[in-house]
DNA sequence: TTTATATATCGTAATATTGCAATATAATAA
DNA sequence: TTATTATATTGCAATATTACGATATATAAA
């Protein structure tokens, strides 16, 4: 068989995996560097810094966006992507939880 | 074309999402999962501890070496495999990083 | 040695991801 | 209305991942 056994695993280990996921290819790490290093959270502009095509980041960006790494507000005809605070939190909360469980259990 | 354009991205950006799609499974959020539970760092029971065979395992876990985030230490014919604190404290660094530089950064 | 136990590797089928050209959609400007 | 601009969706080929049976390897026990 494929990919997958999903049903067999808790929700929250599916949906700790797919945040993680989104975050697994050079390309959308490159997008949070980018929205990170512009002052302003401008959009497309993402398409010309990246060696990528348009429905390629336009793709990239969706995945961000399902997995609540990043917003997109609608200006006018553009779209400004930034990222959500909450989700960069709760990613800060994770490794300090297994930080903190971490301590004198390693070989 | 098919996946991964790696070579127009920095070394950096090619680790983080390497080690992120590490984090990708649920399998292997499981088996991180389960060696925080388990006091002592307990090895190939995680076989009977998740719904996937052998081999499957075994992967998983090479997966999870390669990357850095577990460490297996040989103990007679059992592999003693626990995670790798230092990995745990880059991601704590590499979140709290960003949530340092998106401070009044948002849209 | 032989046997048992633990883990890794190989080969392969099923499935998922990636990238892009072509096209569609949506909002504004002329 | 007809452009123009910005982004999204579709369809598909190339590639990567996942899962596991079969098998290999390695250590310890008998």
């Amino acid at each position: 068989m494929g990919a997958s056994k999903s049903d067999f695993f808790t929700d929250e280990q599916n949906t700790m995996a797919n945040v993680f996921k989104a975050l697994s290819h050079p390309a959308r790490i490159a997008i949070i560097q980018y929205l990170l290093k512009v002052d302003s959270c401008i959009c497309g502009d993402i398409v010309n810094e990246l060696p990528l095509a348009q429905p390629t980041i336009s793709q990239h960006l969706k995945e961000l966006k399902n997995a609540n790494i990043i917003k997109g507000t609608i200006e006018g005809t553009a779209i400004c992507y930034c990222l959500n605070p909450e989700t960069i939190t709760m990613f800060e909360g994770y490794f300090k939880g297994i930080s903190n469980q971490l301590k004198n259990k390693c070989c």
